[in-house]
RNA sequence: GGCGCUGUGGCCAAGUGGUUUAAGGCGAAGCUCUGCAAAAGCUUUAUUCGUCGGUUCGAAUCCGACCGGCGCCUCCA
């Protein structure tokens, strides 16, 4: 049984999908008018790593992320690039469709544009103008936030309370501060859309209830997002949808803590960022996904590639013994003995850990456990039964591989070099073993150390010298 | 001011009433194996969970007070 933690009820739920096994799921993508930071990618890493465990778990998702690209931002930077906003959305959400598939993040089943979506957009406001909860002011559409009752029910917040903080702007074609805009009157040169108030745009809310409601019904399962989508984003959705369709709108609100740098939020504005795009050219998409994989979703973290460095140095752990799998799978059928290990107990503490609200650290905790153990018996074994190795790479591949993502066994050394560098390798290494025969370490040495340099490691164990390719 | 999150070993981080005198990762020290390495294993590294009180047979976990950090309330994952 899953039990997420709903931020809707501020309390921990048991899951139940609407329609088993179909689960629909939301998440708030980026708005595409710039590189992503790697904070940005937490959410899209995290909500990859539930949309995978509860496909292990069973569930058949259907996986929604949006992709904003009508927004200020785009306009302004199609200013700054002398470019066409459509070219500057197209430009950075085709970046940050290839930044996502680096990091491993599986593909949604779609990506909605705003753009593809304006008559859904448009039909939505008409029925909120229709039933009294939006208003026409010149050309400027508004949500009036004091019409739908339960206004604030997601984030706690009450209006009174928001009102007297004073620090909402200050619009005089509002009714109420807190109105928020549901269409943009178009000014001179800006980008624009026919509609029955005239040329415009859809204001940021709105998109994400037409086009999730579209692509996954008036009501779904999940919708997810970072913290600060709460307030307003999420709390204006909830008061659009429900108000337009008159239906319960999401059952599961998730939301993520942000990654912050010494203590404070990671963000374009405070210009403590690093890109994504940039951490990938140090790091690999597992190390990066381990190290968030090693906090909890729901709490803030700090980075520092210090940290990251961390992660990637535990991740070595686990490649190391993807590789003795794979060089010990490769050499042969071996009939040996099955180390007696107990792969239910640790596929049950995998999924119990999973099924605690996407407790990811602690079934991080379990793979090392149980490569620990494997570690253990491997070198207390003299001969190991081959099936052994294959059982522990089922283990690994459906719970670091498929749902955590931390782990690639599709990526080795057998995909990466050619037949005749392999015979290069073989070959060096069996001059070292001839050098070594007569303990001419000198010489030995000297091959391991040169091989090493170019990224290919020798290790000696018991009986042979095997090789492993770094980077 | 309102709402919410958070304070656990050198660092990161699970755990939220007894099976925990606290998991896992990084780092550090020692040992085993090795020609030397590497990898791996073993041992050591928090009588203690921000502080002070309280509840309880029993608390890191519940309650209260206090101290500190962060976020949202304005675009933001």
């Amino acid at each position: 049984m899953i039990q997420i933690y709903n931020t809707f009820t501020k309390n921990k739920e048991e899951f139940r999908p609407i329609n088993p096994p179909n689960v629909n799921m939301y998440v708030c993508g980026p708005t595409v008018y710039d590189f992503f930071h790697i904070g940005n990618s937490r959410t899209f890493i995290m909500t990859d790593i539930i949309r995978r465990y509860l496909e292990f778990a069973g569930y058949k998702v259907k996986y929604v992320m949006n992709i904003t690209d009508v927004d200020d931002k785009i306009i302004g930077k199609s200013i700054e690039e002398k470019k066409s906003f459509k070219d500057v959305g197209v430009k950075y959400a085709n970046y940050f469709l290839e930044d996502i598939k680096k990091l491993k993040i599986k593909e949604a089943d779609v990506y909605p544009r705003p753009t593809e979506h304006m008559d859904s957009i448009i039909n939505l406001i008409k029925e909120l103008e229709s039933k009294g909860f939006a208003y026409n002011v010149k050309g400027n559409v508004f949500y009036n936030v004091l019409k739908f009752k339960g206004y604030g029910k997601l984030s706690g917040k009450i209006i009174e309370d928001l009102e007297s903080g004073a620090r909402i702007e200050i619009n005089e074609e509002k009714k109420n501060p807190l109105d928020f805009s549901l269409w943009k009157k178009a000014k001179d040169g800006e980008p624009y859309w026919e509609s029955p108030w005239g040329k415009g745009r859809p204001g940021w809310h709105v998109e994400c209830s037409a086009m999730s409601c579209l692509h996954l019904g008036n009501t779904f399962d999940i919708h997810a997002g970072g913290n600060d989508l709460i307030f307003p984003h999420h709390e204006n959705e909830i008061a659009q949808s429900e108000a337009a369709n008159g239906q319960h709108f999401v059952n599961y609100w998730m939301h993520f803590g942000f990654l912050n740098i010494n203590n404070e939020k990671m963000s374009k504005s405070l210009g403590n960022f690093f890109t994504a795009r940039d951490i990938l050219k140090k790091y690999s998409a597992e190390a990066i996904r381990l190290f968030f994989s090693q906090a909890h979703y729901a709490g803030p973290l700090n980075f520092s590639e210090d940290l990251l460095f961390g992660a990637q140095k535990g991740l070595e752990k686990l490649n190391n013994l993807k590789r003795k799998i794979e060089n010990e799978l490769d050499s042969g059928t071996i009939d040996g003995v099955i180390p007696k290990l107990d792969f239910d107990k640790f596929k049950t503490a995998f999924s119990e850990a999973m099924d605690d609200n996407f407790n990811s650290p602690q079934a991080v905790a379990v793979i090392f456990d149980f490569i620990r153990d494997v570690n253990k018996l491997i070198s207390e074994t003299t001969k190991i039964n081959s099936s052994f190795y294959t059982s522990v790479k089922n283990f690994l591949e459906i719970t670091a591989g498929n749902v955590l993502g931390i782990i690639d066994f599709t990526k080795n050394k057998e995909n990466d070099m050619a037949t005749k560098e392999k015979e290069l390798i073989e070959l060096l290494i069996k001059l070292r073993q001839e050098a070594k025969a007569k303990k001419n370490y000198t010489l030995s040495d000297k091959i391991r150390d040169e091989l090493k340099e170019l990224g290919i490691v020798l290790e000696d164990t018991k009986d042979k010298t095997v090789y492993n390719i770094i980077n």
